[in-house]
DNA sequence: CGCGATTTTGACATTGCTCAACGCAGGTGG
DNA sequence: CCACCTGCGTTGAGCAATGTCAAAATCGCG
């Protein structure tokens, strides 16, 4: 993980509920048809057609898709199906009841928290490839956002949770990605309980360019796509205070902002300096 | 969990060995002699004199313990021991080899992670009945240290880990429990990106006060065993500023200190406005 | 080109930190 | 048994970092 992905589980420990039984609430993805108790024929045809999404999927190899060989495919193709959503647009809701997971394929979310005051604490950002919505009670417990025009596959929390109990490799890829998650939240809590302002934005910055793609000369070129507003609900900072951290570290000519919502790290060294990363 | 206990796990995904094989390591409990593979004369022996004290242990139905029935519990005596630890002893120390899970049995622990440069952030204090140790890779994540006189039972990994594959059971408490621990590093996040001072403190003392024994009018007594400067530590304050904070809510006839380190919460309605409690 | 939203910048307010002094308690040694 | 010492807690004064508010600049988009 990188900045924080999804934040919790679900059809482990089924709130108070049986995982079999009971109708299909009308969730997103309620219309795909039966899917855990599916006769053999009817589950090998919705196979036929659906196996090649899965299979040509940008994130095939990321999440959960990869803990599952070419060949078993289709079975998640079969209890998933693609959606796009546009910046401001919802995937999961805090308290709402959790029908289904999902996975990124393209874009960006943010997950967060609200406060009864309506004070909101961003959790984490999720990119493509990590999963949201995973709850281990009936209920999301996170807010899922997208900050860009995005797309999510969803998979039917009854659908997943019978995939889970036929292919035990998929329990095992769930717990190493709340096991990640769980680190996420600590340097995320030690970077809020530690870090200075200037010490935030370069935890952060160093993060995503990770995962950046770089430029010529090696210097990563970090993209970002959410408000100002967002990173500070991310850092514990106000816009005003990214908006300032920013411009200085640009004067001493760490960064470079090159196209719109884009930072290039010039001196990476420094940076990492600055970020005090752990080890 | 209440204020966050111990922070990940391990034998699951295990780092790059494999659980069977090698020998066992030096550390903690490694002379207590063989357990996965004990020949069942052995075993059963060893049984036979190791019952009594899981049995009779304070925290028999907390933690993982109370994941498994009094028949089986002589299989957790044989792979666990007691030790007795002094405030200010280490029980487990951030990167160093995880060979043991500890259960606390008594007193408080508090666990944290270091920044380079030596700051230190406390993610939680462990209770009786919390488990800590956890180790998804093959070193401990976090610092584990008595700020009271305590007593922790280890378990050695090796054999907690040969006892998970034999008692599935174990399994789901292992995720239950893990998920608390994702649940309280959410509110702790959401508790330091949002929450002014004096919110921090009601938040850490109405978290305390769910377990705190009541006097005979009700009102919790909560017990603060452990120095201003660890509770600043965790809820990233400074020590002054804790006690500028309880000498404010004294002064407004919320809390009253009682003995030394004990507070008892008056006014609890009021107090729970102030910690803006999560719903 | 122009509108609305976002970002940036500046001036100022506030919160919590720093530093220092003092007090209190527990432990130690005479 | 008492004096002392050390560590922790409390309190105060001043300060630095960050938040707040407002205005100007810029961006994205139609």
């Amino acid at each position: 993980m990188d900045v924080g992905e999804d934040q919790s589980m679900s059809f482990f420990v089924e709130a108070n509920g049986q995982p079999g039984r009971g109708d299909d609430r009308q969730g997103f993805l309620a219309n795909t048809g039966p899917h855990v108790q599916t006769p053999i024929q009817t589950q090998l045809q919705a196979q036929a057609q659906a196996a090649p999404r899965c299979l040509r999927c940008a994130v095939r190899n990321e999440g959960l898709c990869a803990a599952l060989p070419a060949g078993e495919l289709p079975e998640l193709t079969a209890i998933s199906r693609n959606r796009d959503v546009g910046a401001g647009e919802m995937v999961t809701i805090e308290g709402q009841d959790a029908d289904a997971v999902f996975t990124l394929v393209s874009g960006m979310l943010k997950i967060y928290k609200t406060l009864p005051d309506g004070r909101e604490q961003i959790t984490g950002f999720a990119t493509p490839g990590d999963v949201v919505g995973l709850a281990f009670g009936s209920c999301y417990v996170y807010t899922a956002e997208a900050v860009a025009p995005s797309t999510v596959c969803g998979m039917v929390r009854r659908g997943l949770h019978g995939l889970v109990d036929r292919k035990p490799r998929l329990q095992g890829r769930l717990l190493s990605m709340l096991s990640a998650e769980l680190t996420a939240a600590q340097d995320q809590i030690l970077m809020l309980g530690c870090k200075n302002a200037t010490e935030r934005v370069c935890t952060f910055l160093l993060a995503l360019a990770r995962r950046a793609p770089k430029d010529e000369q090696g210097r990563p070129v970090v993209f970002l796509p959410m408000k100002k507003l967002d990173m500070g609900g991310y850092l514990g900072l106000r816009p005003e205070t990214i908006s300032r951290v920013l411009r200085s570290l640009e004067t001493k000519g760490l960064i470079t902002r090159t196209r719109s919502a884009h930072i290039r790290i010039d001196d990476l060294d420094t940076f990492g300096d600055l970020a005090v990363a752990a080890e």
